[in-house]
DNA sequence: GTCTATATCATGATAGAC
DNA sequence: GTCTATCATGATATAGAC
């Protein structure tokens, strides 16, 4: 069924915003960002904002939704795509990878934020459905055997844990070339700590 | 040289404020703690907090002065009492598994908290002297045969990656358990990652 | 649904006595 | 060095016209 014509226009003034705070969350993180500055930023007015949003904390949690679906279904979309646990991981890593470069606020939001500082009735980034679905991979290695059969929870922080503090370093500046260049190298470490070979 | 008692005496202004301002921005972050909560906790004036931190980023400064000493003597310290890279980085995850337990508020504060959102000015965390005795470390374990010939970052990142991670999970109560019961489990993914043999 | 103008309030920081 | 009282600013959120 075609959404209406009224419809896009109130997802595209939502769209505007979240795309303002994304921008300015990342450069200035959520409390030194004003109501007034994601005003003039997104082009949407004040009495609008509030009118879609309720409070300051809607648009953090009204992102937080967005981005967090929006890895959800990436991840589920390259674990189809692979047969074995193996190349369903290492395309997760290298889909976060590429997120890094070409989309640095999703990620400094997604993986670097403190959302419990703004956000503190959500549950922890590391309880969210995208991780959950890496865990829920993991386990899946664990059974057919590519995976050595341990506590999933560590498996899934020695996976993914390196991959995640190289995105930090990246977003941080301190790595200077792109992540790309270190893939190979990354995951050959990754997938060693856990291979069951 | 022995300090005056008056030198004493400041120097206990200034540890009430820190202990106070660590489990503050601990429980509620940096910018949902005013300075009259500082102060009320604290048991010290706002005048004497502003006499002696200057301004409110002074205080986290600080702070965060202060507990990166203290992992960085830490860290110096049981680097000095192994011979091997491998016990000394066995020994690092052990101490800040640890940590995490007896003191999570440092923690949560080192590992956890988005410092660039309170002192822009501040190096960022894994350029912060701790992380670079870390590559050092791992770095001499390059030369000395015992970790394979790689990036020094990379190796970095995947050896105590996972382990933080693990950290990060158990701050945010994910994890149920002391880390301390996944501490073997942990370090044999996490040394498998990089082991050169 | 969108906008401007405004109310209300809390905060960081200071002044100045002791 | 320490304290209390106060200021000035800028924030969130709302009211009400269109």
């Amino acid at each position: 069924m075609a959404r209406s014509a009224a419809v896009r226009r109130v997802d595209d003034t939502r769209q505007q915003v979240l795309d303002a705070v994304l921008a300015l969350f990342a450069e200035r993180g959520y409390f030194a960002t004003s109501i007034q500055d994601i005003s003039r930023e997104s082009a949407v007015s004040v009495g609008s904002i509030y009118h879609h949003f309720g409070d300051k904390e809607g648009i953090a949690r009204a992102l937080y939704q967005a981005l967090s679906d929006r890895m959800s279904s990436r991840i589920s979309w390259i674990s189809a795509r692979h047969a074995s646990v193996h190349d369903q991981c290492r395309g997760i890593v290298e889909t976060l990878f590429e997120m890094t470069e070409r989309e640095p606020l999703v990620m400094d939001f997604m993986l670097y934020a403190k959302h419990k500082d703004f956000l503190p009735e959500e549950k922890p980034i590391c309880s969210s459905r995208p991780f959950e679905l890496m865990r829920t991979i993991v386990a899946a290695g664990m059974e057919s055997g590519e995976i050595r059969r341990m506590d999933v929870m560590v498996a899934s922080t020695s996976l993914f844990g390196g991959p995640i503090r190289m995105i930090v370093a990246r977003l941080d500046a301190v790595l200077q070339v792109p992540l790309s260049r270190h893939l190979d190298e990354v995951w050959e470490c990754a997938w060693r700590s856990v291979a069951a070979r």
